[in-house]
DNA sequence: TTGATTACCATGAAATCCCATGGCACCAAT
DNA sequence: ATTGGTGCCATGGGATTTCATGGTAATCAA
């Protein structure tokens, strides 16, 4: 059963940069680690390409091994396997929970998204979830989804703009 | 269990050429090594070949025995297999990383990159990692990425480009 | 001998481990 | 319903280890 990251969450960092992954996260994280049993901690790889602007991504090991091996069944010149080798592969690092349920993001990737510490938020996106800072989600991307919805007419339903069906 | 190089470091090269392995890819290398245990150092095999202009390849014992495999595989008359050799077999050394997790690159090498001491930038690509100088990398290659990543649409994700599914 | 290479120590900073605490939710028994 | 666990969760502090790096001594080669 592959579990999905949903919901949203904010955790502190402290100052070594130590945070706790959000408990639902984790078992998700645990149901993708296929060397995780119980009573071990799961693995992840946290992206920061710089192709993110002002957010961090992580996805459980099988979905990062499922995008290198995509990747990697690309044809060897092109010049699009070149581009993603270097975002996902080269700004990615593999981190362990640690068996507290924390990371410790290094201090390039918090400064990343503006802080050394303080708040973070996390947010599930179904196959990854996105870890931005606090502050800066709250300002700039929470605000421009309520400005967005505001635009729309009375009882808009977004599941309306599902393709399909 | 098979550990993939991922993630960009920046480690110093001193006058002898002495530059530390990033811990994370010791830890592949050491993976890849049939005949490392704890305690031990891992070797690697360092790829210089004509084809690489401004950057060095490392690979780890298990990658580079597949791929000498593979050459070997080839039949004896077929140009391509002298071609292989001469570049991968022909133009690579086998090295020790030291117990102080480094390695000791030959003046040869460090001029194909344009230095003899300085920084280097190390990236990871799975199953192996390259080497440039630090200059070199900042200012053509990571140039060129960003550069190309600002000629793309408004949110754009690279993920888009992977074939298949 | 002399220059180059290799092995061995030294150090500050950073990362990791281990333990401790308070809070909240869930369950059970009164 | 109230009380008292029991356990997981988020967070903090201190001690210990690892890392990256520089220096010095020993070894090797010509």
């Amino acid at each position: 059963m592959v579990l999905s990251f949903t919901g949203e969450y904010v955790q502190k960092v402290d100052g070594k940069g130590r945070m706790s992954i959000p408990a639902d996260f984790r078992r998700v994280l645990e149901s993708g680690d296929p060397n995780w049993t119980d009573g071990l901690t799961p693995a992840l790889y946290l992206l920061y390409g710089d192709h993110l602007r002002e957010q961090l991504q992580v996805y459980s090991v099988v979905e990062f091994d499922a995008i290198a091996a995509r990747i990697k069944a690309m044809p060897l010149g092109d010049p699009n396997r070149t581009r993603l080798s270097r975002l996902i592969l080269g700004q990615s690092i593999r981190l362990e929970v640690d068996k507290d349920g924390r990371i410790v993001m290094p201090i390039r990737q918090r400064q990343k998204l503006g802080l050394t510490e303080g708040e973070v938020y996390f947010s599930g996106v179904g196959d990854h979830f996105e870890i931005w800072k606090a502050d800066t989600f709250s300002t700039s991307v929470g605000k421009g989804l309520t400005d967005w919805l505001a635009d729309q007419p009375e009882g808009f339903d977004p599941l309306s703009l599902l393709g399909g069906g």
